[in-house]
DNA sequence: TTGGAAAGTCAACAACGCTGACATAATATC
DNA sequence: GATATTATGTCAGCGTTGTTGACTTTCCAA
């Protein structure tokens, strides 16, 4: 603040990257950039009668077919019973199919059935096309930086989840 | 999918960035991303008897003092009945004060008083901390990617209000 | 003077978080 | 075998924040 132009550091990097205005401008990148990431997906839900959190559910559930509820629930981080709402209309909906433990019969596995697959598909395909375009736009340097610094932003709990995921690339 | 390996393009270029586990990831990334990123704010706003639509209605009060209630409105993104809820709040708690336009007295130009700036501080604080660290960590390239993603990713109108707001780079 | 824009308000509703309390089944432990 | 714990489900109630629709007031501009 006290010098805009330079700071520089003893060591001589350039720590211009994190004045607080550019910390603000990330901030407003990372919210703008969420509405547009969300708003394809809302569109299609309108037509269903569900809303961000089935779509939430039906994501992890395709990701990672036959995982537990509780699983899921430090996933999405949210209340067992705010998950069991929207699990109780999807699997009475049969889109989701909630199979009992054969180890543990207390726990329930949950998959996809074929029409919660489609749906999934319909859903991802929107978010994945914006996602493409921008990849595209933005390029494969750009793209790994992006994940970078989101991965840096993540509570350690959730960036564990993030990397339980299984990985195209590695 | 049918060659894990390559999907080279004519061009030579490695497209294996645009695949769709890749995408998958990213998606993934901007969710548990965003729940880091809200995270410490919706812990402060708990002490005071506001959510995050009041935070984001202060953070950009203060990044762009004067700014008329349409102009939030397109902002923001919600309706003015919604928008209106919030604002009553912060007016009447005297953390942002309406004024009459001086030349269109239809206008209401928003400003943050004393007590919402400190509010303001207290929450970009805690966010900008978290931002700080994550680019810190991941160093001035990646974060260069970061905002390109971010950027591309956005809906045109969004985008023209992201631009809209200060640059303390260019 | 009149049309329309900007703003504010009321009512009702939906999605989706939350807490608290309680029920059921099955596993784990003593 | 009795008891504690775990996993799940459910009911009731509440708060925030989004929505639509209808209506009013104020005021600029043609």
């Amino acid at each position: 603040m006290a010098d805009p132009v330079g700071m520089a550091k003893p060591g001589g990097e350039n720590l211009l990257f994190l004045t607080d205005e550019q910390l603000r401008k990330g901030i407003e990148a990372m919210f703008f950039a969420y509405r547009a990431f969300t708003a394809d997906p809302d569109r299609i839900l309108e037509n269903y009668a569900y809303g961000r959190a089935h779509h939430r559910a039906v994501h992890f559930i395709n990701r990672q077919p036959g995982l537990t509820v509780n699983t899921l629930l430090s996933m999405l981080g949210v209340t067992k019973q705010s998950l069991n709402r929207v699990l109780r209309t999807l699997v009475g909906d049969g889109l989701v199919e909630a199979r009992v433990g054969r180890k543990d019969k207390r726990e329930r596995h949950l998959h996809l059935t074929e029409r919660g697959a489609v749906l999934e598909r319909e859903l991802s395909d929107a978010q994945r096309t914006r996602m493409r375009a921008a990849y595209r736009s933005a390029g494969p340097t750009a793209v790994a930086g992006f994940r970078q610094v989101l991965e840096a932003m993540m509570d350690p709990d959730l960036r564990r989840h993030y990397h339980t995921m299984k990985d195209g690339l590695t």
